[in-house]
DNA sequence: AGTTGACTTAGAGTTAACTCTAACTTGTAA
DNA sequence: TTACAAGTTAGAGTTAACTCTAAGTCAACT
């Protein structure tokens, strides 16, 4: 798949997918014959677990640390876990806090249509 | 209230403070008779309700309009409740891809735990 | 053979939201 | 009265995460 194609699919960029290369999102990515990008289905499963991570608010630097011990292979599949677990849980807490936010804003909105804010 | 106090019960740095009065976030801040911001209990209710909906991922751009409308007075009630709903069924949304992305990753983690994953 | 479009790199520019610095003034305590 | 903590301003610097530019290569049509 080139670059083209992959950038479509991942519904990233060109310029956001060197970019993530550079800074050690997406290792090992293939090049063919003349030196361009070649992804694979592998590379489009991957990518769309860092946007997952992303979307959850985990930063690029965190991901990267989750990319890195991934590149070092089987050995560290439990930091892997832990790191997610940890993650998780901050997930969890960070719902919680939004659902608490959501409550106080609809009361918020009731206050306006009891014609009781000016 | 001086900018010490106002800064210790708003959470919030003296530098953030006057940036976001710069920015529009807090208007109409009173002075003492040497140029010093006095700070109300009025204002802290106001900023920890810019800190809630910054919270919930408004854009300071967002909340600043929220601002503005306020300090036009009662003729915006209606455009500020708008606003409000506006953002509460984008916070709706949020939860619910939350919920969701957490799901994924619960699942991902119990691969992990199964020995699926290399 | 020439043009087009996709690709490459290094590195500069952008945006949001702070965060700090410099230079100065003012209020309080010893 | 002298130190020092806290306040002021304008404006520069920082960080994350892109986003773009310039200058060039390369493969596929016309």
């Amino acid at each position: 798949m080139n670059m083209k194609a992959f950038s479509t699919l991942a519904g990233l960029s060109s310029y956001t997918l060197r970019y993530y290369e550079k800074v050690g999102l997406l290792n090992n990515i293939q090049r063919n014959s003349s030196g361009h990008r070649v992804y694979t289905a592998k590379d489009l499963e991957w990518i769309n677990f860092v946007k997952r991570l992303k979307d959850t608010g985990m930063t690029l630097t965190k991901i990267q640390q989750y990319a890195q011990l991934r590149s070092l292979g089987p050995g560290t599949v439990l930091d892997r876990q832990q790191l997610l677990e940890c993650h998780k849980d901050q997930l969890q807490a960070h719902i919680e806090l939004q659902k608490n936010h959501l409550l106080a804003l609809e009361n918020k909105i009731s206050l306006y249509k009891a014609n009781k804010v000016s």
